[in-house]
DNA sequence: ACGCGAATGTAATAGCATATAACTTAAAGC
DNA sequence: GCTTTAAGTTATATGCTATTACATTCGCGT
């Protein structure tokens, strides 16, 4: 695997690993402005190739899209991983909430990539982009450390992840920014985070009483 | 004030009002395909003008989309106060959430300018997409039917602003549609609805006991 | 080792969009 | 009515996407 700059000393007419380079470069040109940031030609310039260069690897600009924001999502899921991982006071799911709120504001453009856009709708069931949002999604679930009973467990997922969602938008438009602020972005998550684990531990005990009423 | 047909017909050369046929035009535009989809060249070309006869109205394409979107807040707030005014067995603050959702749904490439663009919080304070803003959060705050305590209301009409987003945002990434479907779009709305409820009125209550202790 | 096909890159070019400059026409105010 | 100014036009520069035709290198089988 030849790096960039290992292409520009050697000067090979082949890059070696082009489309790999795209995709990083892609990353780092939508950190800040987004998908309107990344353009095929200013990252063929610097990675040093032609133009239609990056054609050889995706079909149109699309296509590029897509596959950095499948890997927008695959670095995502390693944050939250990690975040859920490491030991701490709080639960599972504030840090996942908390780190998702993070990864929001400080690569917002990468974000509104994965979120905003209708990138991620278009994509097929089975492809690299779908596989890696529901991995995403699988960790939400798995950081409610809750027991599979029906769907509640997966309800309670949407409901935090899209309120978490939620604040980084109202966040990312100025929403706490005003005097007086009427919350912090990270309360207001905390908010989520509790509500959540209520609504869920009730959701549960009320199922499983229905079942032994049942049973 | 002339229309775009009348232009057609006179074929005078002023247009007359070319500025709002503008907005009208984009936002028509905007409907599906969001911020992308809206090109100066193709806006002339429809209304019948130059291509740089826009250019006489707004500096770049920038300050139309916000132009664009000040004027889709606008068209949000009164879809919301009509919401709300309506006579129904449901709270305001459900038929504000619900008409959102809605709004966010059907009209996704507008919902997609207003709220996933940078557009807004690049808006100044005082400008009139700011202006725009403010108004259609102050429907939220109005929608709780609360009084005001300290900012215990804006905080919870924050929380459920967030929300609504939210789930608009996993709605139009297909989160909903995929089977089994964990919860419909309206449940985890209403869940939101009564939540934001059940805090702020909690809430309340206690600020008003601490209030009575202190006095 | 060699040669051939596939993969990858280049040069040239078409087409579309933004934006500016210089010029023209109509409207509005004194 | 004449002038100033707002609003529109033609022509053009620049930048991006995408395609076509051509060139180079890699890797694999013999």
């Amino acid at each position: 695997m030849r790096s960039q700059l290992a292409r520009k000393s050697e000067n090979t007419y082949h890059h070696g690993d082009l489309r790999d380079a795209l995709i990083k470069a892609a990353l780092r040109e939508a950190e800040q402005g987004g998908a309107e940031a990344i353009s095929i030609k200013a990252l063929a310039k610097q990675l040093g190739v032609s133009q239609p260069a990056p054609y050889r690897h995706f079909a149109d600009r699309d296509a590029l899209l897509t596959a950095v924001t499948a890997e927008a999502f695959r670095q995502l899921s390693a944050i939250l991983r990690e975040a859920m991982a490491k030991p701490s006071k709080q639960s599972k799911l504030s840090r996942l909430a908390q780190a998702t709120l993070d990864f929001g504001l400080r690569r917002n453009g990468i974000y509104r990539l994965m979120f905003a856009s209708r990138t991620v709708s278009c994509a097929a069931k089975g492809s690299e982009l779908h596989e890696a949002t529901r991995e995403t999604f699988g960790l939400v679930v798995e950081a409610l450390e809750a027991p599979a009973v029906g769907y509640l467990r997966e309800r309670q997922a949407l409901k935090i992840w899209a309120a978490m969602h939620g604040v980084v938008m109202l966040a990312e438009q100025g929403m706490f920014t005003g005097e007086p602020a009427h919350a912090t972005r990270e309360e207001l998550v905390e908010d989520f985070v509790s509500e959540t684990k209520a609504a869920l531990a009730l959701a549960i005990k009320n199922a499983r009483r229905r079942t032994k009423a049942g049973a």
